[in-house]
DNA sequence: TGACAGAACGAACGATCGTTCTAAATTAGG
DNA sequence: CCTAATTTAGAACGATCGTTCGTTCTGTCA
């Protein structure tokens, strides 16, 4: 009863470093059982289909994303000091989760994004969460005065979120050497605004 | 000499609406055949391999985003004119193409990001292609007077980017019926940095 | 109209897909 | 240590993958 779960959480580590290069539909139980050096029945039977494995390797990678990225972030102190952590972690993610080839989720959304069923509505789930999480510590921010009560948390969020998306893109494909530094400067300007401007956002 | 090249078109035209959806990898010969009610073998035949397909299909798309969305903005007056033109013209681009899921460039970017090979290359190259141009449209409203001189033209590429980015996620895969509002607002407060912040970017 | 090139087809290939079954190996508890 | 339960392996399935082959249509131009 120990050793099915120590071998399926193998299994589900493996696949998320797979799935960030290939895609989850990309997922392979062929490939992913040689990789571990296992039988293809012998992976299958820990699960009982292909999206069950698929299911579990979303929840895997959501998993081992608040503890490497989420958690961290949070324990600085509140206000701006937590939004900047936020940025730091999630820019940090790819260095403290080297085994990845690109961002797990985001491959996942451009596969899911016109193909409905669990796997999907998992996955909106998960962003609304990260989403509202990222939301919620700006309205904290701005409670604590250090942002400007006129500005729009989800705004601010919606925009954090582009500015990791373009650092993923200019850094994973098009492996320009100034991503980081891109990706700073853009969230310098989002917080300049976000501490004075009513206009902005 | 000339059936051929017509029947070409259709397969492509079809290969993108389809690739934008399930990806360039996940792109079949078999579903592809079925979906134009050609045989298999008579659709591979145009083309000597997967592989080229993919390519070929890569070219079309291009092609078609020059046309829809390219093109037209570059008709806009230079200046800040043609830089908003490129923005409201990419984001009106789902109402110019609503064949497609979801963008065609945003899956292969994130199919490709960590697969080497022709493909990707070429994506490369146009993606970088599509940058400068965005670029050279900011440093031409530079030297119009339109935007501060000290302001960085790649870095503004980039943040448009990314706006662009968001805004796919948004819309694509959350459904949030705000996500053209945020995009627009976002696009605002980078143009207004761009105005007169020589500190943002 | 006849001839020839080009376009489309149908069948088949080896490989791999997800999945199912049964048997063997391994592990855990009494 | 023995037994029962769990975990793995192996073989096979129907389906589909990309690709090849030879053949049959079908347009095109002399």
């Amino acid at each position: 009863m120990r050793k099915g779960q120590l071998t399926r959480q193998a299994i589900l580590q493996r696949a998320v470093q797979l799935a960030s290069k290939v895609g989850l539909a990309g997922l392979t139980i062929g490939t992913l059982a040689d990789d571990l050096e296992l039988s293809k029945s012998g992976l299958f039977a820990h699960f009982q289909s292909k999206e069950a494995l698929q299911l579990k390797t979303l929840e895997f990678a959501a998993a081992s994303f608040v503890d490497l990225v989420v958690r961290p972030a949070l324990a600085a102190p509140r206000g701006v000091p937590r939004v900047r952590a936020v940025f730091e972690s999630w820019l940090d993610w790819p260095r403290r989760d080297p085994l990845q080839g690109g961002c797990f989720f985001v491959a996942a959304a451009s596969e899911l994004d016109d193909r409905p069923g669990a796997l999907r509505d998992r996955l909106v789930a998960m962003q609304k969460d990260w989403l509202e999480l990222i939301t919620n510590t700006v309205r904290t921010a701005i409670l604590e005065g250090h942002l400007h009560p006129a500005l729009d948390p989800e705004q601010f969020a919606h925009d954090l979120y582009g500015i990791m998306l373009a650092y993923h893109h200019a850094s994973r494909l098009l492996a320009d050497p100034e991503a980081e530094r891109r990706a700073r400067r853009a969230f310098d300007r989002l917080l300049l605004s976000a501490r004075s401007a009513p206009s902005g956002n």
